[in-house]
DNA sequence: GTGAAAGCGCTAACAT
DNA sequence: ATGTTAGCGCTTTCAC
């Protein structure tokens, strides 16, 4: 029963019971013609000589199994597990397997990416388009990428904000909201000068707050301090997500202030961690099993041809209102 | 340039470069026996091509890739992103990739397991032991069980939750706690009766309160609210985990108790979550890292041959106050 | 129902 | 520096 090799192969077992490869390959794979009494006598002994099936063989021999490369920028930011957690379902039900690259993980840049290359088939997720580095490393892996900004060289899901937020606008000048502030690693850029934009257009002056790069959490209620010291009179609060959402609300429960009687806050993204939080927080949410499935699908139909390489899809954001507003 | 068959191989790039097979293979995986003019030109038309090395192929022939399998229960519960990235990380140290099966997905009832099966070569995580259709599905393939029970039939890494529950009963005894309360869908077994004993040990009489089986925070809500009606009287609660601890935290706020002046709250398993709630959640706190670096090096030794199928190693708690004590 | 032959795509080892 | 040979372990024909 000991091997000499370091391989219990289908040859050993069929050596073992005494009979072809092909019989062993039969009863391993439930095949039909076969005589019962054969497999289960092939399969005992299979068992007894602790016989796996190369995945590398039955992948080259048999009809090819699909893989989804997962590129997530970091699993610690409650934003991606919740993305993975639909984008796993989505896959499991087209019947791909998953294979997860966390950026984080990557003990030199974008080493994870290497994983994925030889793994996947295609890959699905965050990207930083901007590095050289990152791209180069794909070597022709077709990338579909999530959240993906106009300029891109890759296809995805893009998000649309404009409804959500003309929605959020309205929703807090209904709530008698005078002086809004956004906080933001660059609140002078992407959503939040938009979100800057739309409010002053409907009369209310916003104050723009800059946060530190690095945990959100932390960062936000950095960003809060500084803000309430240099303007103590904002009454709402536009966080860049939920996530320094949550930061920006333990800095006002630090500072004393009554959410929301005192200040109004709002996140972006729609996490399920905003409705674990007090005051449960209002948010600009996005379907994540729409942009899952999205992804997946034209992943999937990358590599089956019925999808162009570049296809672009579009998810909308929407407003749901809870305590924090 | 364009194929006839489906799959562009190694030997369409050597044609069309005019090379052998060999050559390209050299100038794809980066060795040093060759021209860099040949390297650059067989890079050249394998881009215009679309080559992409088959995984089969290169697993197959070359050395073997490795890769572990990670089964979770909940994606979308924040205990098993943790342990995901602490497990990627170590993978990824180790130059292993890493398979996503998350329970939550299959299909039917250990359908995620069959591709874990074919894609992993040893798999690490959570399994309900108990249910012989999951065992059976894993066809001989090597299984790390993480926070492992002493009946499995797995190896793995068991919990000690001992010495923080001691931390616990004396820290909560040292704040003045008198009625204590412990929350969990089975109180009376496992861990919580445990914690149940050590604190009637210490002369504190414990409520023992079911939670419905569901999700987490609902139910920790749930039990709060029926635990208040039944004894308002109880200054502190022991929830089985964090996730549970915070709906507790959400109940109690809604029926307008102070924490901690009015109620303590003690959760389980050191979540960031815990750090993000208000107030920050006193917790029995594991160290993921060391966690995922024993299961992870279990499963590789397991491979290796340098590790017993069935080794167990030990995780202790501890005790990590925070605002809600 | 079972066995024999052929080949999946690639790289290691040995030629040249 | 490049080409040739020989497999890796498996499933698919196709025979019987």
């Amino acid at each position: 029963v000991a091997r000499a090799r370091g391989r219990v192969t289908i040859e050993d077992v069929a050596a073992a019971a005494g009979v072809s490869r092909q019989t062993v390959s039969r009863a391993m794979n439930d095949m039909a013609e076969i005589n019962a009494a054969t497999r289960e006598r092939v399969l005992a002994v299979a068992r007894e000589l602790h016989y796996r099936p190369s995945r590398f063989g039955r992948g080259l021999a048999g009809a090819r199994q699909h893989t989804l490369g997962l590129r997530l920028h970091d699993l610690m930011n409650p934003y991606f597990p919740e993305l993975a957690a639909a984008v796993a379902r989505t896959a499991a039900e087209r019947g791909w397997t998953v294979v997860l690259s966390d950026e984080q993980s990557a003990t030199e840049p974008a080493a994870d990416l290497r994983a994925l290359v030889r793994q996947a088939d295609v890959a699905v997720g965050y990207l930083d388009v901007g590095d050289p580095r990152v791209t180069d490393t794909l070597h022709g892996l077709p990338f579909v990428q999530i959240d993906r900004p106009p300029s891109s060289p890759f296809g995805g899901v893009e998000f649309a904000l404009d409804g959500a937020m003309d929605d959020a606008v309205a929703h807090l000048g209904s709530r008698g909201v005078r002086r809004p502030a956004v906080v933001a690693v660059d609140p002078a850029s992407g959503r939040m000068a938009q979100f800057a934009e739309r409010l002053t257009a409907a009369g209310l002056p916003v104050v723009a707050q800059a946060a530190i790069d690095g945990d959100p959490i932390a960062a936000g209620v950095a960003a809060v301090q500084e803000l309430l010291s240099s303007h103590p009179d904002v009454d709402a609060v536009l966080a860049f997500n939920d996530l320094m959402a949550c930061g920006v609300m333990k800095g006002l429960h630090a500072a004393g202030r009554d959410i929301p009687v005192d200040v109004r806050v709002v996140g972006v993204d729609g996490l399920t961690l905003g409705t674990v939080v007090t005051p449960a927080l209002t948010t600009l949410a996005i379907d994540m099993r729409a942009v899952a499935r999205d992804a997946v699908d034209l992943a999937i139909g990358i590599i089956e041809g019925t999808e162009e390489p570049r296809a672009v899809r579009r998810v909308e954001h929407e407003l749901v209102v809870r305590d924090s507003t």
